[in-house]
DNA sequence: TGCAAAATAGAACGATCGTTCTTTTTTATT
DNA sequence: AATAAAAAAGAACGATCGTTCTATTTTGCA
């Protein structure tokens, strides 16, 4: 039962055909995983809502219904594309920084990872900042998609300060959550001012920040003598 | 020459009719401005770009052709829409932050009044968060009067904050640009949590993470002894 | 190699979009 | 009250949308 997981993919999935037990690659399922990639990269620029069956069929060079035919509605399309985008966003930050030592470093590391791909995003968008806006007024599945995706990550994040002060590498007063909350405004920020304002310099002053609150939150330096550090049952790295 | 004013509205305004010298308020006038009233209500729920004539027309009972007469174009309207939001951000943020003395209690002032903003934008939707994300991809002239109308709001602020450093109220080090980006990134994630995760209390994190931003910005308390403050040669609070 | 099944294409649907043009109604002024 | 101007309505346009249905092509397996 190892806890470090990202989280189960919180989609009611409908059970992908394929994801099962068969072994064959038909043809159906790698250019519908073509679909999906030209339309991960065209939902990152104009949103979520704003993906066309129509101008995906023109991307991938191929008819509106046969495009269509491989999610049989546009929201299944849509989920699909947030289902994809939230794999990478795991493989990308997430996973990559459960390598490192439960505590700060891991905390570090997801900031890290996390600010290495808003660098790509202020470029290419970010579906994660712009389906809140699209859907924030707009239940329904895809949205529930996105919403417990989003969730999933967040909460990732708050484990990795809750087990930093466990560790005792924060202050004993320092508030997990107001401290997950701050870092998640440090990217919006940087996300706002970069791509929409275009504005330089962005996202060094969202790793300025998070200085600035590892400073305010991390172990005052008057204690920085090093006491025994109460040992975990599991030790090591792992998890 | 006040300094203080909010930026004449950024808008290459094609010379609004009737806003020059005639004195007669024809019918017209007051239609428009009621069909703006209704589309900032509207573009507030479901985005600039979502905006359409036709769901105008509607909750108008107009024609769609009434309602496009008086702005010859969507995009004009949608340029009216971001002109009036502009218009009414400064009268219920800005303007009334004024009042406060220069330095830390103009800060604080615009600040508080900005959450009470954000309060009602959590049911109601904000357009300079929305709009960001639909037009960061988009040239054109909407986009033009979005950024150009964020832009002089954030620069106001940072002269609230680099007035308040003048004042003394600040540590000497605070660098007035960081502290208007992460204030930015606590009005960002509390409107993202709030509006579109649903989840309680983030205005309140909001507004923790604003104090605890000065618990390091400012004067340490250590200095607090109240020590001739410098004659501005303009007196009072007045500008 | 043949043949069923899967995958893709093609055409058409109703709906909505912004916009244009023409006609009718309302307003403001003499 | 008459009249010209302004405001609003109505109808239609081409385009695009998601979706459905049918026909054609391609694939994978016997």
């Amino acid at each position: 039962m190892p806890s470090s997981e990202f989280p189960v993919p919180p989609f009611s999935s409908g059970s992908q055909p394929g994801e099962r037990g068969e072994r064959v690659l038909h043809k159906g399922q790698q250019t519908k995983q073509a679909i999906v990639d030209a339309a991960l990269g065209l939902a990152a620029q104009i949103g979520i809502e704003g993906l066309s069956i129509g101008a995906l069929a023109e991307v991938t060079q191929m008819s509106k219904s046969g495009v269509f035919a491989h999610f049989g509605s546009r929201e299944e399309l849509q989920i699909s594309v947030i289902r994809e985008y939230y794999a990478r966003f795991a493989d990308e930050v997430f996973y990559p920084s459960m390598t490192q030592p439960r505590g700060l470093p891991r905390v570090r590391a997801l900031f890290a990872n996390w600010m290495k791909r808003v660098a790509v995003e202020i470029q290419s968008g970010c579906i994660f900042i712009s389906g809140a806006v699209e859907f924030d007024d707009r239940p329904g599945p895809v949205r529930d998609a996105l919403a417990s995706s989003v969730q999933a990550w967040l909460a990732a994040l708050y484990r990795a300060v809750v087990q930093a002060k466990e560790q005792g590498h924060l202050n004993p007063d320092a508030d997990e959550e107001q401290m997950a909350f701050e870092i998640h405004g440090l990217i919006l920020a940087a996300h706002y001012e970069a791509r929409f304002l275009k504005k330089p310099g962005a996202t060094e002053r969202a790793n300025t920040g998070f200085e600035n609150m590892l400073a305010r939150y991390g172990k005052p330096l008057a204690m920085k003598t090093p006491k025994r550090s109460p040992p975990s049952s599991t030790s090591s790295l792992k998890e």
